[in-house]
RNA sequence: GGCCCCUUCGUCUAGUGGCCUAGGACUCCGGCUUUUCACGCCGGCAACAGGGGUUCGAGUCCCCUAGGGGUCACCA
């Protein structure tokens, strides 16, 4: 039985990284009919963890990675939560105590401090000289007498090779005696990551560990752990981490100021800031960066455009395949396949993925992920009065392919404003109406003929602005241009027929005579 | 700095010794379509880090160099 997991310290986000991995381990336990386990990694916590773990969770929940065991769903090996572990780590630690595999040590931070900086400024690699190891009782109560605390920690091996298998990178050799003596106790009692970790992984029999590469090099002091605890090894993939846009960096949530010079990531960004400012959401700086999960939601992303990015960025079927249902990538997922080198996050690749995924949903979906946004900006009812859906709809479908994510039906607020409150962009204002020649006079005339219009949708709107066009002999953008500023505010939008048709005749009217009233009187305008 | 990992178009990648004149995708640039903006369609630019081997033949195997990265906590 394949069990893989994933184990996030409770940060109180959900970075794009951590997803990729988590999804990695996913599918290779879904791909293998195994069991995904969640646990969660707080030995080291001071903060609320409860707060700090909710989002987590509900990100991988929207994301739809599910987990078999774990937070709020429980488990045989329960609890998943390492801060409730400690008396297993404590027992393992006696055990390796007990085999000589590791000792209590009493030397102070200073003490080691000073070896290694010995050891760095005459360039040589630092080993702990294990000077304040206390291996028998005698020995500890002479350093305790001296007002000591011990930690434990590992005696690691000072000669032979570690060797790693990884179904990632193949063989790794590491030297046992470039290996600290990490402290796997402290001096308060609670118990190290490495340590937790090995003993958790064995506790819950995880078969495969499945983790970002960052963890090849303390691999072998673990293995050392496990061994020491008599346990079977898992297998291990080591898998390269998510870079920097642009760069072989690590990506980080810390340096979203650096990547915001990046163009493409300024513009995701910058996507996005529009979209929540018309929310009203203030852009809290600790969530609203592309780094993380939260940010995608947000905006309106889908969850698979999300998860088929991330299982490209690093892994691939054949170099062709990219669209991928849940059930192809479990079935198509395999760790051999898995790419060494790290991979740069692209923004602009994610969102075109983002862009197919919106093309693929049909209208229905499509306007039940833009209601809450328009319901967040204020432009529609909570909940939506009956009118609202149908009027949705023959907005996004006159849109077509124009909304990359949900969030972007905002673009179209200019169909819930008043009339009389239509925001003109001032640049296309006076460009197509204001210092357009003869624009007024032509909005006056072409008002007309919609008000005469009896029957009206797109179809008889068009009619008659061509018949318009035709009689007075003038070019179509000198007609459609100043019409859509004056019922829009703006450049540029989706068909004008269709804008025209849902937006009604009165509205038209309105706007098309508010933008007349708008246009300032001055002797050097000819068109007034 | 020690140790470890990595290195094909700008980016994600295909490539497991001849099918490579190095393929696909995203981006970008042209053109078509067009009522604007998108979409769409057609076309184009663009890469094997460098040097040595091995071989009839190397992107593919070996070695060296260079570059990039990760890691070296009483963090995870």
């Amino acid at each position: 039985m394949v069990r893989t997991r994933f184990a996030p310290s409770p940060t109180g986000y959900l970075h794009i990284g951590g997803v990729r991995t988590a999804l990695f381990n996913w599918l290779y336990a879904r791909k293998h009919g195994g069991q995904f386990i969640l646990r969660i990694d707080d030995t080291d916590q001071n903060r609320n963890v409860d707060s700090a773990l909710q989002p987590i969770l509900d990100g991988f929940r929207w994301l739809g990675i599910d987990w078999d065991e774990g937070p709020e769903v429980g488990g045989d090996c329960a609890p998943y939560f390492q801060s409730q572990r400690s008396d297993q780590y404590q027992r393992a630690v006696e055990t390796l105590l007990e085999k000589g595999l590791a000792y209590r040590d009493y030397s102070r931070t200073e003490e080691v401090q000073a070896e290694r900086e010995v050891a760095q400024s005459a360039g040589t690699s630092y080993l702990y000289s294990r000077n304040w190891m206390a291996e028998t009782d005698a020995q500890a109560a002479a350093y305790e007498a001296e007002g000591r605390v011990a930690v434990v920690r590992l005696k690691m091996p000072r000669e032979g090779t570690c060797l790693i298998p990884d179904l990632i990178r193949g063989d790794v050799e590491f030297q046992w005696a470039s290996e600290q003596d990490m402290v796997i106790q402290k001096s308060n009692g609670s118990c190290l990551y490495h340590l937790a970790s090995v003993v958790d992984d064995a506790a819950f029999a995880i078969t495969h560990v499945i983790r970002a590469e960052e963890h090849l090099s303390n691999t072998p002091r673990q293995i050392f752990i496990a061994q020491g605890l008599g346990y079977d090894l898992p297998q291990y993939a080591h898998l390269p981490y998510v870079a920097e846009p642009g760069s072989k960096n690590k990506l980080s949530k810390r340096k979203i100021a650096k990547y915001l010079k990046n163009p493409d990531f300024l513009k995701l960004y910058e996507h996005g800031s529009r979209i929540a400012t018309t929310c009203g959401n203030e852009l809290d700086p600790e969530t609203f960066n592309p780094v993380l999960v939260d940010f995608y939601r947000d905006i309106g992303f889908l969850p698979n455009a999300i998860v088929n990015y991330l299982l490209l960025l690093g892994w691939s079927l054949d170099g062709e395949t990219e669209d991928f249902t849940r059930d192809e990538m479990i079935r198509a997922f395999s760790l051999e396949r898995v790419v060494k080198s790290p991979a740069s996050f692209d923004p602009t690749k994610l969102t075109a993925f983002q862009q197919r995924a919106m093309d693929q949903l049909d209208l229905k979906q499509k306007t039940a992920q833009s209601l809450p946004y328009l319901q967040q900006a204020g432009f529609i009812d909570t909940p939506p009065n009956c009118d609202t859906a149908p009027y949705v709809n023959s907005i996004i479908t006159a849109s077509e392919q124009r909304m990359t994510v949900a969030g972007d039906i905002l673009d179209y607020a200019h169909f819930f404003t008043d009339d009389n409150a239509l925001v003109y962009d001032d640049k296309s204002f006076s460009k197509r109406i204001s210092n357009a020649n003869g624009a007024v006079e032509l909005l006056r005339d072409f008002a007309n003929t919609l008000a005469a219009i009896e029957s009206y949708n797109a179809a008889s709107v068009e009619g008659a602005m061509r018949q318009f066009i035709a009689d007075r002999e003038l070019k179509f953008g000198q007609v459609v241009q100043p019409v859509r500023v004056a019922i829009t505010g703006k450049p540029a939008g989706f068909g004008l027929f269709d804008t025209l048709a849902i937006l009604g005749q009165q509205r038209c009217l309105n706007r098309i005579e508010r933008a007349i009233s708008l246009v300032p009187i001055s002797p050097d305008n000819d068109s007034a």
